[in-house]
DNA sequence: AATGAATGAGGCTTCATTCAT
DNA sequence: TATGAATGAAGCCTCATTCAT
């Protein structure tokens, strides 16, 4: 197995754990017992415990966009793509359990502030694809002429907050609903008639 | 000065400290330093850090809450009740940094069931107050006739995430037109007409 | 209530909790609390924990040997008062389960070192009496003459261990055969034909 | 070196700090600097100081039981046997001053109830083999048909005390004889003529 | 005589991190 | 690559003791 593979085993591993129990309660060496290998050898592969932890939000992170921004090119005028953005967005947290747990733990995922944002990136290439979708709603007369940057950056906010909360009486009885409900909502909003 | 006093005074401290550095950072030596005494002292007014903790925040919650149920007997129309409680809180968390910050740390202090809720019986007292607003616009007929219990809970909910949410990006800016364009949404969903 | 009463109070409560708990475990507080007064003023009784548990083993040490001592007068020849001895040493023992607990947690109280023996005056004392019985004894021709000093100590040491040990298995069941037989050996050793 | 062997060496150490101070004044930290490590690696060999001291404690009973039970082997007739576990064990704690010492200190080592014992598989193994021994020693017609099951508890009981209390006045001098009697005594009450 | 409040020293334990192999 | 062993820093908590009132 390659090194980027263990990596990859590790990231899991450590991503789960700490969407369970938090940063803290945490310990390295929980995360090596359960990829099967020594404390000591983590050390190999990050540098640090809060190394291993960014980078495994990072990763987390990075696939979720990722798998967003893919979904994104196969439907071409912006109001499907806003839906697609949203719907997948709820779906892909809705099956992958930990990263959906880690979100609820740690708000400062989505600070969002440039200097102090340890996932900085990653958030403001999601944004920008938000963006880049309301841009595109706009030049094709679809939405309102809105102020582009501030709705963006609210939608995401409050898509975030809706995202986790959704999951806070995560027996996911009426979540859905409430979702799609949200989801009107909004859509309403923006769009035009 | 009173043991009473001198417990307000730790809790302040400790909740303060708490809400900026969270309960794992946060050391009872800490919590001493601040209040000027030593770590053993504090041991004189709690039995553990646990304790500290779950003092503090229900000392806080209860005064946030008793501050609300005061200013609710200054008017007698449901109406005017509901729009208090909102405003208010969404006032006296603007006022209070340190709770703020705390509750945007601990999402489980809302967690509201009676099992494991360190603080159900705070929260539950806040809810009756909600449910009691409702209940009583009902029967003046100024509300929807709305399933109260769990039109309540939801309210509740939602409520929290807004006030925790808003202040995320806490620097005031424009979090009070957010405020209160989410209370008129919800104003509107239930009044009559 | 006087000054002596409290103290013997004090004394009476430290010694059943040093007896049921040993004396680390056993706080000053735990004493405090059981003779109903707070810790700070039981330095107003003694100086130390450490004097706080030598008085309190040492009154009870005395008045254990003097009622032997009291009841030795009644009777005149030394096969009786060495009968006596034995068996109210035993039968006292049997009432007080406090001193009887604590003789089985504190080995050290009859070191019977006079440099490092903390209660080397009372258990001296003791030992004189019973000294003083067999060198009557022998007087009367009763005993054999044996080595007074030696067959003191040795005597001494093997009731001590006698009594204590007739405790471990303190179910109470066949402990008192145990102890009529022992006492009967040791009889016919001593006595002459 | 092996983790077997530190492992031996850090019990040589704890057990010889336990006997000398006594499982509270003993400090991990004594142990650990007595061994030449830190503190925390002593954490690396046991979990807790308590089951430091209860595998000290264990490993030193083991090699007691084990050496008595090869010398066993050396004679075949159940009277030799007898007397060289009576002899042996007397002369092995007479060469093992710690153990001696700690036996004298934890009188609960020796508790014997299945269900509060912590030692209570290393006590029972004991028992065992002298229970055996008598258990021959009556096939072959050379002791009384005793009750071997309450014989046996008895004279581990009276064996353990024995052995304790000899050392008492740990300084030597007489206890040889004085063991040397009351191994006599108990042989003869056992023997048949 | 009595108390509440305070303190300091010390002990147990956890854990991130390092190092030699 | 991987591991076992070791370390140091830090945190929680207990408790004998003192002091002012």
């Amino acid at each position: 197995m390659e090194k980027a593979d263990k990596k990859q085993k590790i990231f899991q591993a450590a991503l789960s754990l700490f969407a369970h129990y938090g940063y803290r309660k945490t310990t390295v060496e929980d995360v090596a017992d359960k990829v099967g290998m020594t404390k000591s050898n983590i050390y190999f592969y990050v540098k640090n415990k809060q190394e291993l932890y960014e980078k495994s939000v990072s990763h987390a992170l990075e696939k979720w966009r990722d798998t967003i921004a893919a979904e994104i090119e196969t439907v071409s005028n912006a109001k499907e793509k806003f839906v697609i953005v949203s719907r997948r967005s709820f779906e892909y947290l809705n099956d992958h359990e930990d990263l959906r747990a880690l979100l609820m733990k740690d708000h400062d995922i989505f600070t969002l502030s440039p200097s102090e944002d340890r996932f900085y990136e990653v958030n403001h290439g999601a944004m920008m694809m938000l963006k880049e979708v309301i841009r595109q709603g706009i030049d094709e007369g679809a939405f309102y002429p809105v102020d582009v940057d501030h709705v963006t950056e609210f939608l995401f906010s409050v898509y975030i907050m809706f995202l986790i909360k959704a999951y806070v009486k995560s027996d996911g009885s009426s979540s859905d609903r409430m979702f799609e409900e949200g989801l009107a909502l909004i859509f309403r909003g923006l769009c035009k008639i």
